[in-house]
DNA sequence: ATCGGGACTTGAACGGATAATG
DNA sequence: CATTATCCGTTCAAGTCCCGAT
């Protein structure tokens, strides 16, 4: 029984049969002679109207089998290309691979202790330090220049773990972070840095060697890239915005606390003296090791590259999902207005929860335990969050949101709803102290069970998919095809629909110094010109008709620079502040861009980098110009 | 039926490489 | 040609949501 999210047997048949023929087309061009096993396939179909059209094709044509080859070397080929094989897939949910070799996880060099002239300083007095807390010594003098060294929460969590690796006679005298000095150590790890770049060839030389021997793993008999194959390094733990663990030390990986997952005839070696936490054999996971997260009590794996056929099918499930919301969201919004008038307030509160994650994008809000930052999805919005507002700048009935969301990411939109929307968000806020919740009868598990009864597969996050590739879809339906059209024109109206998704999305980034210094300068020539012009009205322009004339003109003149001045500073403004990358990654269906891409003349690497092109190959490899989100 | 561990997706910041600029 | 701005891949934190144990 297939699961709702398997969509390669539910392969749409457009995409299947463009899929099949280009595969059957580059079968050809090897000449490949080789007999191929038939392989029975089952197509389940899921209905689509929009497809309904399409003439389906017969499945009758022989299939060739992929070979599973469990000693397949992981060293000295290139990774192989498995979009090309995407006509004979299937079963992805429950087993994830048949073979799965991998030589296991790098893991960073020992630490070597710094010369003996080069020491901390307590109170102006050099110190040896224990060798585990003069590593962390070194940690912390790497952030001594940024901010996050001034934070208090920070500093002390940072010390008294400091104190914990120090000898007793160290930790008697070591009281005060404040009366610690760093900067030695300092600026012998920054002349170290200056060394290694001296060194660079080299340097990248060992890099790459090191990715050929880890960088690859053997899945099914192709070879792929792994995504991180080295093991996080130990050092101090950051965290986002204000993270009440910031400052904690992360330990050292050691093999024994790694475990790792593969095919039972080709278990990696520990490396020499060392042995692994466990080994295990588990095909229905995707990952090759795991180890466990001591600051967040989680655990982190090393998985498969983004480029992996793996990677790929999920990808694209994701969209076909996302896709298939078209075809029920007419009904849904439907179902969530009536909500609004439901006399059971849970129902109520969903449906305007409901109505929040659709509108405006918001993640869901699960729960969270307690050693976080305070970050809130929409079924944690508190009273504190929300302002309303009968009447704001002539629109009536308007909404503030302000809080912080994933990542601390500030979310700040004001919003004109229905009287509906209106007098139910003012009915769950009455009688309720800043720090309630609004959605008290709701909770994420609870509106995602209602989702998945609405459309199969149907969760929260969904809606992000589907709302940002329709938004990019439509924003470049907008644009008619042009010869005549510049390229560089071509580009910024696809920038400008992105950046649309991304301000839709509330993909932010912290402007750059570069950038700061240019809103910066445009915001003082902003302010010479509003100058001038406020001096030059001053000026009385003497009775001659001509000076008046020149006068009115100059004027005229300034005052077209400033609104130049200003949209370009508009502009620059959005983009420092927009992270475009991440919904071009994360939720923009690449077939669209695809799609877009061969409609306009467009060569796709003007707008995927290498990596994203070799994520979204099969989106790429296929190049239907018709795809329509 | 609930709950928390577990697996995987999404996210901004970082820092090295490359391109643009004076 | 050196410096600075921008691009881009990497890193690792922080979400979502499933699933199996109870």
């Amino acid at each position: 029984m297939p699961s709702h999210r398997n969509l390669l047997n539910g392969w749409p048949y457009k995409f299947a049969a463009t899929r099949r023929a280009a595969f059957l087309r580059q079968q050809q061009q090897q000449q490949q002679e080789q007999q191929q096993q038939q392989q029975p396939e089952e197509e389940h179909v899921e209905p689509n109207e929009e497809d309904a059209d399409v003439e389906l094709e017969s499945d009758e044509e022989s299939l060739p089998i992929i070979q599973c080859d469990d000693t397949g070397s992981a060293v000295n080929s290139s990774p192989s290309t498995w979009h090309e094989q995407l006509s004979v897939m299937g079963n992805e949910d429950k087993i994830k691979w048949h073979s799965l070799q991998h030589v296991g996880p790098l893991f960073p060099p020992p630490y070597v202790r710094l010369p003996d002239q080069v020491q901390m300083l307590y109170n102006g007095q050099p110190m040896r330090l224990s060798l585990a807390a003069e590593e962390a010594a070194t940690w912390y003098a790497k952030l001594l220049g940024r901010p996050v060294a001034q934070n208090e929460i920070f500093r002390a969590n940072f010390f008294s773990q400091f104190r914990m690796l120090m000898g007793e006679n160290e930790r008697s005298i070591v009281q005060e972070l404040s009366l610690c000095g760093f900067e030695r150590i300092a600026q012998h790890l920054q002349r170290q840095g200056e060394d290694v770049t001296s060194r660079r060839q080299q340097q990248q030389r060992q890099q790459q060697l090191e990715q050929q021997h880890y960088g690859y793993c053997s899945i099914d008999g192709r070879l792929e890239r792994i995504g991180n194959y080295r093991i996080e390094p130990a050092g101090i733990f950051l965290g986002r915005g204000n993270h009440p663990l910031m400052g904690t030390l992360k330990p050292r990986i050691r093999p024994e606390d790694v475990t790792i997952n593969c095919s039972p005839l080709a278990v990696p070696a520990a490396p020499a003296g060392h042995h692994w936490q466990a080994v295990q054999h588990n095909q229905s996971v995707a990952w090759l090791a795991r180890w466990h997260d001591t600051v967040t009590s989680g655990y982190k794996y090393m998985l498969l590259s983004s480029a992996s056929r793996l990677q790929g099918i999920r990808d694209l499930n994701k969209f076909e999902l996302a896709r298939r919301l078209s075809n029920h969201i007419q009904s849904i919004r439907q179902s969530y207005w009536e909500d609004w008038k439901s006399p059971n307030l849970m129902q109520r509160q969903r449906g305007v929860a409901l109505y929040f994650i659709d509108r405006l994008m918001l993640r869901v809000g699960n729960d969270k335990s307690e050693n976080t930052a305070d970050t809130e999805g929409c079924c944690t919005l508190r009273v504190e969050h929300l302002q309303l507002f009968e009447q704001l700048q002539g629109s009536a009935h308007v909404v503030e949101l302000n809080f912080l969301g994933k990542d601390s990411i500030q979310f700040r939109r004001k919003l004109v709803v229905g009287q509906h929307v209106f007098e139910n968000l003012r009915s769950f806020m009455q009688h309720k102290q800043p720090k309630d919740l609004i959605f008290d009868q709701l909770a994420a598990k609870k509106l995602n069970q209602h989702l998945s009864s609405l459309m199969h597969g149907l969760t929260a996050k969904v809606f992000r998919t589907y709302n940002a590739s329709k938004l990019l879809q439509s924003c470049l339906d907008e644009l008619a095809p042009d010869v005549t059209r510049s390229l560089k024109d071509k580009l910024n109206a696809y920038t400008i629909a992105n950046a649309n998704a991304a301000k839709f999305c509330n993909h932010q980034r912290a402007p750059t110094k570069a950038a700061k210094n240019k809103l910066n300068s445009f915001k003082r020539a902003i302010r010479a010109k509003q100058l001038a012009i406020d001096n030059l009205r001053r000026t009385r322009p003497t009775t001659l008709p001509v000076s008046t004339a020149n006068h009115a003109r100059r004027l005229m003149q300034l005052q077209n620079e400033l609104a130049m001045l200003e949209s370009q500073l508009n502009a620059a403004t959005l983009r420092s502040s927009l992270a475009l990358n991440t919904s071009k990654m994360n939720y923009l269906d690449p077939r669209i861009t695809v799609a877009w891409c061969s409609k306009h003349g467009v060569p796709i690497e003007k707008i995927f980098s290498a990596a994203l092109r070799t994520k979204f190959d099969w989106a790429i490899s296929v190049a239907d110009a018709s795809f329509r989100f």
